[in-house]
DNA sequence: TGTAAAGTCTATACCTAGTATAGGGTCAAC
DNA sequence: GTTGACCCTATACTAGGTATAGACTTTACA
């Protein structure tokens, strides 16, 4: 199969696809006389590898680090329980920050319900302090 | 007062002074023989705005927008409100989002509590699906 | 007064995870 | 043989900075 009927399959565009085997996450295929790119059922499954961890807002440096445990069936996977436990972490803390930034902004917006002038806009008086 | 007093004053890094003059932000100000920029306290209370709106997450182009509409006083300040609302809005809607991930992350993360080896991780046999 | 250190200047490259071109080559059908 | 769909590489761009390199200015101290 060719880059589009991969990029198709996948849902990832033929640029990522491109995008993906130049940063040594996707492993460069075989090239038609044509200088194609030519994909089978093993690279779908890689690729929906990679889509899946960046579902999970993994980065590209912990996705090849999961590829390389991958490699190594028989070592320990504790590394790739951390990844995952250490990224519920990050989002956890991330929701936070963005509880606490909605409730000022909900602070913010009701210090300036109706239309004013902008001389009188409660926003922007709070946003000089 | 220099470039670094300001700094220091308004705790944003002597290149994010920069670049935000650069990007038309952060009005150029005089500059000394030496050609030293030279700040005065409307430069530092210009930046603390500005630093305000970026802890909001108000991207550069909302805030040259905000600045714009400060410069007419007697205009309406409805597209000040509107913009906070949209953001919390938007805000909203990623907590929402982290938060589904957040789930997917627990029940991969409960997938594979002990350590396994490689092949036999919970987590990689989630990924792989 | 000389010099060393600290501060500043511009310009440029780098970061993430792609996206969007430009300018060309390949392949199938008609 | 030409049109159109598809593919190729290389490069520039996005946002909001951060981090240099190499040069200049100012300040402090002996
Ligand atoms: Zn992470
Ligand atoms: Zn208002
Ligand atoms: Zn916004
Ligand atoms: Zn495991």
């Amino acid at each position: 199969m060719k880059i589009g009927e991969l990029s198709k399959k996948s849902g990832c565009s033929i640029q990522t696809i491109r995008f993906y085997e130049k940063q040594g996450l996707f492993e460069a295929c075989n090239r038609s006389e044509g200088n194609y790119r030519i994909y089978d059922a093993s690279s779908l499954r890689a690729l929906r590898f990679i889509k899946q961890c960046r579902s999970l807002d993994l980065t590209i440096i912990e996705i090849k680090q999961l590829l390389d445990t991958k490699n190594n069936p028989n070592k320990s996977c504790s590394s790739v329980n951390n990844l995952i436990h250490q990224h519920m972490v990050d989002v956890t803390h991330r929701i936070a920050e963005l509880e606490e930034l909605k409730i000022t902004l909900s602070e913010m917006a009701s210090a300036c319900t109706d239309n004013r002038k902008v001389k009188e806009c409660g926003v922007l008086q709070l946003l000089e302090e």
